[in-house]
DNA sequence: TATTAACACGAAACCGTTTTCGTAGTTTTT
DNA sequence: AAAAACTACGAAAACGGTTTCGTGTTAATA
């Protein structure tokens, strides 16, 4: 009991551990151990003491000895293409509250769009920092079809959700929403408004949601006796700026309606019309993908597809601390779930009925 | 070498250990780990036998496992009150990009403008899960002025970097940016151009940014022998809806110029000068804090403040890592810098000359 | 009173590394 | 030929916990 506890006094800057209890009270690592998960294993004296103790210096576990020792962080790592993109920060909401609330922290790289970085962030997460992965895949990994990393990852039995745009090719969770149905939906709205000439302004085509909104946008029109009109289809690259729009909308001036797979080609097109001189919704009409800050408070107000993207994190997480949790119990068949989450139309002034 | 080699063949599912080179190569783990890092100590043969089969087998080092012997778990926490928010992203950005960079991964954790949240949080991840904090203190936080959560986590030794709205109680690394100085600047441009019933929007004076952006607004008037009118300060709360704006600039119908701290307001308050039928902005002008998407697809386009939260990420994770990796080197006194970043006007149509 | 059971605790292994130190065996020096 | 110096490696401690198992002491049972 008179044992000098040099630690304590003079330097409060540094963590207490299991030993420097033990040490100072006398007795067992392994007993200060049990003490404080109370277990029946000791007396009530000592529980009390190592308690009292423990609380009063302020005892933490350390959580990397824990990892080590149980075999798991509850880290789990969060991969997206970019941060600062409403989308992708409400799916990342979505994931951090549910994990949280799970007692999971996250651990997010940004893979900025590059196949790279992707491969080497999960590289470097994989080695355990962390449960599992959310991955949304960047462009340029679904340009080249390369996926050894998420394989790599699978296979060592690393649990894996992928969101948004995804792969036939990785055998794993997924969540995406119903993009070929809410576009359909989208343009037979345009269409039941009176609508006849409905453009698609789209991006990259590797991106699988945009190839599903297309597929439901020609099926839209087709299903209501409508042909496509190829020339109505733009195709933004990355490296493009507006002016594609500009021009696209100029040639075709029979344009009565857009569906947009963003906000800010659907706001860019909106001035651009209205510059015109043309009148929104009456002349034509628009819908964009992503119901962001922009769509809300655009002039006028524009009618936008809520992709949800916190509930699509939330769901995410959820699959994947569900996976990292049936891990431990017993290796029954691996089931894979793609969840689809509904999308929804957020009526605006950009429409109407 | 003819050993059952039983953990690789069938099941590849688990990562190699040194213990599983060391085993199959027969010699020992600090040979192996020896080894691997290329030691003088270890001769030719065994290296290349044992980086051979490391390579043959995919062998990474186990992150825990070094964090835990090492004591840096190469981790910086970021607390941010909202991550759904263009200037925290674009902070967070700027944060991840240098921290990656430099070899650290972050997480994050997101207090969703809660004290207790923002308290719990910060335990979680002190407790040996990272190597220091950059911090945006939430709405709650500064409320309360209850900062013993920083308290404790610096006491314990571990860096900490506070952005954008900061306080004097704790000491440590800052970074914020001049809003006095350019709210002064966006007022007296105004003043400028002509106008002299400049109104303020700003929102909780708990944040020291709006503190300071207020008293930039009233130095202003007053060096250009403009008194100020407490009547066309409006202080939105966080219930409060648009409706109060509505109302302050129909009161206050003199009012030809607004400064407002984010880009909501203006946005919003424009649309409601519109609708009297006041132009943009001959009859009334604005400026708005958050250099956003808003700003740059308004109708008309927003003369914006850009905060360069980029930048100021940049430079908190620049600190941070600093300050973490000088903390082996020698107890040298501490010194604790503010850095303060140039917001500048992005001039656009709200505004003229 | 001898036997057994319950209680309260400690020793030690383990998680996967790093790193210090010790030491056979060989080579160089004197 | 003896001493000194390398060379190439292994044993073991350490990081901070968890957990299994063993054991001395006391209380209950026969």
């Amino acid at each position: 009991m008179a044992l000098i506890p040099i630690k304590f006094n003079d330097f409060v800057r540094r963590k207490i551990t299991l030993k420097d209890i033990a040490r100072e009270l006398e007795v067992s690592i392994s007993t200060v151990s049990k003490a404080l998960k109370n277990s029946e294993e000791i007396g009530r004296d000592t529980k009390e003491k190592v308690q009292a103790f423990a609380k009063l210096y302020n005892y933490k576990p350390n959580n990397i000895a824990i990892s080590l020792k149980n075999k798991y962080t509850r880290n789990i790592g969060v991969i997206i293409p970019d941060i600062v993109h409403h989308f992708f920060t409400t799916v990342f909401r979505g994931i951090e509250k549910y994990a949280n609330s799970k007692g999971y922290n996250t651990i997010v790289c940004v893979s900025d769009g590059s196949f790279d970085k992707e491969v080497i962030n999960m590289e470097m997460l994989a080695n355990g920092s962390i449960d599992g992965f959310v991955v949304g895949l960047s462009s340029e990994t679904l340009l080249k079809r390369d996926y050894n990393h998420l394989r790599e990852v699978t296979e060592q039995g690393i649990p894996l959700v992928l969101f948004d745009s995804i792969t036939d090719e990785i055998q794993c969770d997924k969540v995406v929403i119903n993009d070929e149905e809410i576009a359909y939906k989208a343009v037979t709205k345009m269409i039941n408004s009176g609508k006849k000439n409905i453009a698609l302004v789209s991006t990259g085509y590797f991106y699988t949601v945009n190839k599903n909104r297309e597929n439901g946008y020609r099926r839209a029109l087709t299903d209501n006796s409508i042909s496509v009109n190829e020339n109505f289809i733009l195709r933004l690259l990355p490296e493009d700026n507006n002016e594609k729009i500009n021009t696209f909308l100029t040639k075709n001036s029979q344009i009565d309606a857009v569906l947009t797979v963003n906000e800010v080609a659907a706001i860019h097109a909106m001035s651009v019309v209205r510059e015109k001189g043309m009148k929104i919704p009456e002349d034509i009409s628009f819908i964009g993908f992503t119901d962001g800050l922009l769509s809300r408070y655009a002039e006028p107000s524009l009618t936008s597809i809520a992709q949800h993207g916190d509930q699509m994190g939330e769901i995410a997480a959820r699959m994947l601390i569900e996976k990292i949790e049936m891990e431990n119990e017993g290796d029954q068949e691996e089931i894979f779930q793609t969840e689809i989450i509904e999308a929804t139309i957020v009526e605006r002034e950009s429409t109407k009925n």
